[in-house]
DNA sequence: AGCACGCCGACT
DNA sequence: GTCGGCGTGCTC
């Protein structure tokens, strides 16, 4: 039974809106190359497609058609890449041929050639000059790629002869997935593999006494005492007159490591050299405690269930640590990680103490990376060259036979789900189903928990570990013996509400506090930093009154009206209500009910004006259009080349710059107004994180957060650094309007050019729905809309969606995905602007 | 995705 | 009378 032979194959094609399954013949030719996971070519209708087999079997009812050829002996996707393709294929309501291919790197098609192969003799009698050509090509250089035959014969129609020449019998073509040329920037390092004292008394014996090798030797030796962390080896060259030959010899005496080091350019580099130990930090009791939790699930059976794990740690107390040292476990246990990080970009720290920690064995996946560059990676992952691979979601898919480790830093952020093309997917969802399909431990990380996964923790019972306190990091001196580095507590920054209705009542019409102004100048005069953080998102639409705070709410739906121009009217996104500006305030008849034009130009304007000479840098959307840009603002910036960094969201996350003392949040209550059940969250969230840029040098420092909405919940929270207080307020919140997580949705968007069209299509599919509903016996699921999305218009594109809410809104719509066809269909969409 | 089949409006 | 619009269905 066990051993009966796998004559079929049931295939998924890599064509946008054939999501089905096929199950093809396997041709004996291929008999035991077709496996699970491998990447083939298919007849398909007319035409060809790739396809991927999730499945060999005996017996096939429909199979009438043979594959092809297969593109590359070792599959493409592991079982349980297949396994979890299914659970979110059921999840998020998507094909599963778009789950599968969106796990491949991209550009693996166009990767696939097709090889060549001349099997007549040079007597082929009567042929077009072309065919004479490519016959002769392939006869003197053997086999060749279709790559390599266009630049052979550059400009001919070569393929059509080759068509021809197929036809005859004369030639024959198979696809194939090229090894990559393609390499990944890699320089060789060398770095001490003993104590410092023992490379010390080796000194006087690495050769002939006198001799100029030894000499050589001495130096380089001498300079890897001193920097204990991998060196490029030209340094070594450049400083000691040494060589390759050199370097062997004391790699050979077991003096120093030598290896491979990817090559990674970050916007401060060369900054923070001193926050690269490459050897284990000395923990805190939090630390210790949280990392011994995660080692314990580490040593759990391969069959023990996994519960995930929240590391719950403020910003600076030492994650990054944590994950290195659990990583190191599982290296040693023969495992692979991955780490996950919202954007790579913006996380150069962990990134580089990834690479000095484990040299040669981490891989990076990042957008500045080629199509043949990611590719590569890829491969050295599948092939198990690589222990760690670290990237944004998407390197979720990255193949791992042995993986045991799945790290997702900040997994709060929004950026890990994915809502710009299809398969909308989350990736913290993902990783739960990936590390429970191959028992692996999760571990989720942040300073500001998700309160859907944070509720879920509480609920399901995971590990909870808390990192409460800041740690500095400090280098001892050097020569001291390991550890080279001591961690203490260092305080949270301090955060200061200031109400501007009341700097209005004193006359201040300025958009700068009194208090602002006054903390702005002390910083300069000291020599230090100041960031001054505008939030963009929301603020356009943003219509209160100056007065008192007060915000339009709509009288249906409660929540916040937002501006919108062209007709001038206030809309509820919810519902679609709309009315005028009022002129005069409804709560306090204060006249200066209207919205708060602030731009990062503005207050660039206004703070110049107000300190002359003082050196400005704005970051925001203009000035980081160009590429690159954003690096250069930050270098700048972390050299001390200005004194205030004025931004937008981009600067809220990542970077350590010591000298920032002040942080200025021009106005906090943006962002609180949005029409989205997660605003406040995110208003929190983002308040936190930017509160944290503050004091992250031994100078300490203060947050400045200015509102007219002081007594708002997020606000207060933020400014005492009290997530749980803000978890418990806001859960009551959500568990009375019955939204996330007492309640799921689903997002169905529509979009079109013409306004009309997606007015008319969003009524109708509405009313189409709530016959469903009452056509079905499922559980109570309610139609929230159709309404205009807040982002009406996208891409030249007009937007309205609809949202259902319910127990399980999916089960409705199952059975009619066909009809949703031109619809976006998003399962648990974390936001629904 | 492509492509065929099929049923209603304006054109040599 | 035909050419062509894109709605619907099919591809192992």
């Amino acid at each position: 039974m066990g051993n009966a032979v796998h004559r079929y194959a049931r295939v998924v094609l890599d064509l946008p809106g054939v999501g089905r399954e096929f199950d093809y013949i396997i041709p004996s030719a291929l008999q035991g190359r077709v496996q699970k996971g491998v990447l083939v070519v298919v007849p398909f209708s007319d035409r060809r497609a790739y396809g991927i087999v999730i499945e060999t079997c005996t017996q096939s009812e429909y199979a009438q058609r043979m594959i092809e050829s297969v593109l590359d002996d070792r599959p493409v996707v592991t079982p349980s890449q297949i396994e979890l393709a299914r659970i979110l294929s059921e999840n998020t309501l998507s094909p599963l041929g778009a789950i599968l291919f969106s796990m491949l790197p991209p550009g693996l098609s166009q990767q696939a050639d097709v090889l060549y192969t001349w099997l007549g003799s040079d007597e082929i009698g009567e042929v077009g000059e072309t065919e004479r050509a490519l016959m002769r090509l392939l006869v003197r250089r053997g086999p060749l790629r279709g790559r390599q035959i266009d630049a052979a014969l550059p400009h001919r129609d070569w393929r059509t002869a080759a068509r021809r020449l197929i036809r005859r019998g004369l030639l024959r073509a198979e696809p194939v997935l090229p090894p990559s040329s393609v390499r990944p920037k890699v320089v060789r390092t060398a770095q001490l593999a003993c104590s410092p004292e023992e490379a010390q008394a080796q000194l006087p014996h690495l050769g002939r006494p006198g001799s100029v090798a030894l000499i050589r030797r001495q130096a380089m030796l001498r300079f890897l005492i001193q920097e204990p962390w991998p060196l490029d080896v030209t340094w070594l060259y450049a400083v000691s007159g040494g060589n390759r030959a050199d370097l062997d010899y004391l790699a050979e005496m077991g003096l120093i490591r030598l290896s491979e080091t990817e090559v990674w350019r970050d916007p401060l580099e060369g900054i923070a050299a001193v926050d690269e130990p490459t050897a284990p930090l000395n923990l805190t009791s939090d630390q210790q405690r949280a990392l011994e939790v995660i080692l314990e699930c580490l040593h759990l059976s391969e069959e023990a269930t996994k519960k995930p794990i929240l590391l719950f740690g403020v910003t600076g107390s030492g994650k990054t640590e944590i994950y290195l040292q659990s990583v190191a476990e599982a290296l040693v246990q023969g495992k692979q990680a991955l780490v996950l990080v919202p954007e790579i970009a913006l996380t150069p720290q962990l990134v580089r103490r990834f690479l000095a920690r484990f040299p040669g064995q981490v891989g990076l996946i990042h957008s500045r990376l080629s199509a043949g560059e990611r590719y590569d990676t890829w491969r050295r992952a599948r092939d198990g060259r690589l222990g760690v691979v670290i990237g944004p979601r998407s390197a979720l898919f990255t193949p791992m036979e042995r993986l045991g480790l799945i790290i997702l830093d900040e997994a709060h952020e929004p950026s890990y789900y994915q809502s710009e093309t299809p398969p909308y997917y989350h990736a913290v969802q993902a990783a739960m189903e990936y590390a429970r399909l191959t028992s692996s431990v999760l571990v989720l990380g942040s300073a500001t928990p998700d309160i859907v996964q944070y509720y879920r923790a509480q609920k399901e019972g995971w590990p909870v570990l808390r990192l409460p306190e800041r740690v500095q990091t400090v280098l001892a001196p050097k020569g001291q013996e390991s550890p080279n580095v001591t961690v203490k507590p260092a305080p949270l920054p301090q955060v200061k509400i200031v109400d501007m209705r009341q700097e209005l009542k004193a006359g201040n019409r300025s958009i700068f506090s009194r208090a602002l102004l006054e903390n702005l100048e002390q910083v300069i005069q000291a020599g230090q930093q100041a960031i001054l953080y505008l939030n963009r998102l929301g603020a356009s639409t943003y219509v209160f009154c100056r007065e008192c705070g007060y915000v339009l709410k709509c009288p249906r739906c409660e929540i916040p009206l937002t501006y919108h121009l062209d007709p001038a009217e206030l809309i509820c996104h919810r519902c679609n209500y709309r009315r005028l500006v009022p002129n005069t305030c409804p709560q306090c008849g204060g006249r200066e009910f209207r919205h708060y034009g602030l731009g990062t130009e503005r207050v660039e304007q206004e703070l110049g004006r107000t300190f002359p000479g003082i050196r400005i840098l704005r970051l925001d959307s203009s000035t980081s259009r160009v590429k690159g840009a954003v690096d250069l603002i930050l270098t700048h910036f972390a050299h001390h080349q200005a004194d205030v960094l004025i931004g937008t969201q981009m600067l809220a996350k990542g970077l350590d710059l010591p000298l920032v003392t002040l942080v200025g949040i021009v106005l906090a209550d943006v962002g609180l107004t949005l029409p989205d059940f997660r605003a406040a969250e995110r208003a929190f969230q983002l308040l936190t994180q930017v509160a944290g840029r503050a004091g992250r040098g031994p100078w300490g420092g203060r947050v400045i957060l200015q509102t007219f909405q002081p007594e708002h919940y997020a606000i207060r929270y933020a400014a005492h650094h009290d997530y749980e207080g803000f978890l418990h307020h806001e859960l009551e919140l959500r568990r009375t309007i019955g939204y996330p997580p007492f309640a799921r949705l689903v997002r169905l968007e529509f979009r079109h050019k013409d306004r009309r069209t997606v007015e008319q299509e969003s009524e109708r599919m509405a009313e189409h729905i709530r016959r469903w509903i009452s056509e079905s016996d499922q559980p109570r699921c309610e139609v929230i809309g159709p309404a205009p999305c807040f982002y009406t218009r996208l891409e030249g594109r007009y937007r309205w969606q609809i949202v259902l809410r319910g127990e399980d809104p999916t089960l409705l719509l199952r059975p009619h995905l066909s009809e949703l066809k031109d619809w976006r269909v998003e399962v648990d969409p974390p936001s629904l602007l």
